[in-house]
DNA sequence: ACATTTGTTGACCATTTGGTTAAACTTATT
DNA sequence: AATAAGTTTAACCAAATGGTCAACAAATGT
């Protein structure tokens, strides 16, 4: 870990503090002490808190667009995709429970921030999911079902129990480890769901 | 408006800005100006920060707790308590469209409050619903399903579409207007697909 | 070996921020 | 009307905070 560049501490730090404060709630301090580096050195790399969380921020969301694009881009049946897409998604968010609720309070908090997102990367086009789910729907192979519903129930029942994870905790008195085994069964049980409710 | 009393509209401006920016994003100041009274009438009426918060985030939480107390405990079957509590949730939401997002967010921050909230309130309990649903299983009126984890589907479905409104409208390139027609067909479309996928 | 660029630090600064205080104003009480 | 109690305000404060700067250290080039 001390091979790091201080480049590369400071921003795994202040993706830290960052992920569990929010903006507002991160101090430069704070992050700088993580990094055990000096806090003149964030503004050295990055000029401003600013800066840097917008660093933080779009690295975290480029790890979250691509694995929504599997769902909306990729030559699977659709079955295939909820399949793969809530065992991987969920797999993937275990190992990084904070990234969705960051990103999502800071989308929130900033609205506009989602157009930049959409106008400058390849941003995931709904186009080839909508034209799927209607040739199914035509064919009936599916019930009739809108794609934008069902895109929203896809990442509804995916990324919503890791937002929400305290509060489903209380609800369920669940503690960490238990509410882990349910969030593991969720990687199947979440495609059953989803496939009993659009199969014919 | 006008003859409101000081303590109510700074109760009512405290949560205008606590949701709209969190705890940490917050600022006295700005609370006081939405108000349209000194800062040190916050400080009369509540005495820190903290406390004001606090307020507002019980007032807030109390208004959805027994809403999801519907779907714990009310003898309905449960068809009917997905359907009125999809039709319901979806409608007050519609109408305080911040308020889930400033709960999970805060209670994300700090998740021992949670615990305060679980001991101090008439909490909702899963027990009734557990019994209801391994009922409903037994009998075969439905499919094999956890509580539990119907109990999150339900959740999510419900609850997810307004904390990440701002990315999903990204996603599926809607408006304020759009979206919110979107929103107003699942009012039906959630208990569609929650019940298509549990019955037999 | 020296000079120049790059990286790192502690001291410092201006502003913001939550909070206090004492005075002024308003309302109720006698 | 006088007094007391509650309410509201402006002025102020100490701490925290994002940010700057000059000095120092470590590479890097010549």
């Amino acid at each position: 870990m001390k091979d790091k560049s201080a480049e590369e501490k400071i921003l795994e730090a202040a993706r830290q503090v960052f992920e569990n404060k929010g903006m507002s709630g991160a101090r430069m301090q704070e992050i700088a002490e993580v990094a055990k580096i000096n806090k003149s050195l964030l503004h050295y790399y990055y000029r401003s808190k600013q800066k840097l969380f917008e660093a933080v921020f779009k690295t975290a969301f480029n790890k979250l667009a691509p694995q929504i694009n599997t769902i909306l881009n990729s030559d699977q049946s659709i079955c295939q995709k909820v399949i793969n897409f809530s065992k991987d998604y969920t797999s993937f968010m275990i190992k990084h429970p904070y990234l969705p609720n960051f990103i999502l309070q800071e989308l929130n908090r900033n609205p506009e921030f989602v157009k930049e997102l959409i106008s400058t990367k390849t941003f995931p086009s709904m186009k080839n999911f909508q034209n799927q789910i209607q040739e199914a729907v035509a064919e009936k192979k599916i019930r009739d079902i809108k794609a934008e519903q069902l895109f929203i129930n896809i990442l509804s029942l995916n990324i919503f129990p890791f937002v929400a994870a305290p509060l489903i905790k209380g609800f369920i008195n669940a503690n960490d480890k238990q509410y882990k085994v349910i969030l593991e069964k969720r990687k199947t049980e979440i495609a059953d769901f989803i496939i009993q409710s659009i199969k014919i």
